[in-house]
DNA sequence: GAGATGACGGGCT
DNA sequence: AAGCCCGCCATCT
């Protein structure tokens, strides 16, 4: 159940990233109080599922762009998807943070 | 229970 | 400036 808790937490954290807004993996690993688990984020929404209602394509990498995955062509569904909440992506295909970051609260 | 994996990050070459 | 390597964390095999 622990598994599913943290899943849950991670969940959470991403929840509450306002449209048009992103977060990357490191801040939602803060957010949780572990500030290394970056990684531990990663995975957790890779076994996101479609249903769950969560918005996982506000969270980018720390240059504010989007990680390729192995399989699926989810990187570019997220980069529609952002786009069409109106987040413009730059020549590099990264988004300013600066500018798109929101803050969120620790859990 | 031990070793390998990956939607990351930061540091070094 | 770009690329490579190592370290962290939770999960999977």
């Amino acid at each position: 159940m622990d598994e599913l808790n943290y899943y849950e937490r991670v969940y959470g954290i991403v929840a509450t990233v306002p449209v048009g807004r992103v977060v990357t993996y490191g801040q939602v690993a803060r957010a949780l109080g572990v500030n290394r688990g970056a990684r531990a984020v990663g995975y957790a929404l890779r076994a996101l599922s479609d249903a769950d209602g969560v918005p996982w394509w506000r969270v980018v990498n720390a240059r504010g762009g989007i990680s390729p995955r192995g399989e699926g062509h989810g990187a570019e569904i997220q980069r529609e998807m952002l786009e069409g909440e109106g987040v413009e992506f730059g020549l590099a295909g990264t988004v300013d943070l600066r500018r798109y970051r929101a803050e969120i609260a620790a859990r």
